[in-house]
DNA sequence: TCAATACTTGACTATTTTAGTCGGGTATAT
DNA sequence: ATATACCCGACTAAAATAGTCAAGTATTGA
C-alpha cells in the first residue's frame, strides 16, 4: 500500500511553492532543481493541477506557475483528486453495485475497506498544504 | 492507492474462517468456494500466514488451518505483516536515514507521510478479525 | 494398504501499473 | 529574433501484481 509518485511530487511542487510570495510565478526549472524532480515529470504533473484550477499557468520567460488559492485554503484531498489517486483499498466499491466477486452480495470484508477509505480520506481533507511549513527540512535524526 | 489483493484475501479468508468453530480445521477448498478466490492462491498466502503463526496447519484427509488464537485477539496488523504488506506512504522513511532524494535532508513532505502512516496503522491495530462479523454480509444497496 | 485429501514449496509467467521520457509544439518577454 | 517556459499526446522500460504450475509430503479412512 503506498502512495504513487505522481502524487507526492505534486504536494512536494506545491509545498514547494508555497515557501514563494504567490504573486510571482515559480518556474517548473525552480521547482525541479530545489525539490530533485524530474522537469519533464513535473511538466506532466502540473498540467493536471492547472486542468483542475489548483493552479494558473504564466507562459514565456519568467513564466511559471502561480497558486490559485491561499494554502490555508488548499486540502490534500483536492491534490489527490486532481491528480487522479483514488483512495480505492479495494475492488468492491459501493458504485460499482457489483458486489464483490461478481455475486451481488457484499464480501465478507467489504465494509472494512470502507470503512479505512472514510479514515484516510478524513486526514487528507483535514491536512492543509499551509500545513507543511519549511520548519519540515529538518534534518533526519 | 491501494490494497493489494494477497492482503485482501487473507483478511477474507481469515473471517471466513472466524465464522466457524475454531476447534475444526477449514479446508482452503471450502474458503475458495465461499470466498471465490483462487485455491492456488490461497495455498501461498496460508504459507505465509503460518509461518507467522497466525494458524497452523493439519495434513491429510479433513486437515486444513486453524486460527491460533481467537478472532477477538487478531488484530488486522498482524495479518498486514505476515502478508508483507507494508504501509510505506514514501520512500523516505525514518529507517533508511538517508534523506529524500539522496539528500540528506528530510524532503518538505516528509513529516506529512509519517503522520499518514502512522494514521493508517492506527487503524489496522484498533481492527480486530472479530470486527468483521457475518453480518457484513449483506446486499449491496 | 492404498487412494484420496490437503498441505508444502519454489519457480515461473502474463498482465498491468508505474515512472518516467520524447518530440514537437505555442505563447511571451526582452 | 531568440530564449524562456508552458502545452500535449504518445511512447517505453522496468517493476509490481496476481496469479499458475509442477512436483512434492503427510495423514486419514475405506
Amino acid at each position: 500500500m503506498k502512495l504513487n509518485t505522481k502524487t507526492r511530487y505534486a504536494v512536494m511542487a506545491l509545498a514547494d511553492m508555497s515557501n514563494f510570495p504567490r504573486k510571482k510565478p515559480v518556474s517548473l526549472r525552480d521547482i525541479s532543481l530545489r525539490q530533485s524532480i524530474s522537469l519533464l515529470y513535473l511538466e506532466q504533473i502540473f498540467l493536471k493541477l492547472k486542468k483542475n484550477n489548483l493552479v494558473k499557468s504564466i507562459r514565456g520567460t519568467n513564466g511559471g506557475y502561480i497558486l490559485n488559492k491561499d494554502p490555508k485554503e488548499i486540502k490534500l484531498s483536492e491534490i489527490f483528486l486532481a491528480i487522479d489517486e483514488k483512495v480505492k483499498t479495494v475492488g468492491c466499491t459501493k458504485e460499482s453495485k457489483k458486489g464483490c466477486n461478481g455475486k451481488s452480495t457484499k464480501c465478507i470484508t467489504h465494509d472494512l475497506w470502507d470503512e479505512l477509505e472514510l479514515h484516510i480520506n478524513t486526514f487528507f481533507e483535514k491536512k492543509k498544504l499551509s500545513d507543511l511549513a519549511k520548519i519540515n527540512q529538518n534534518k533526519i535524526q
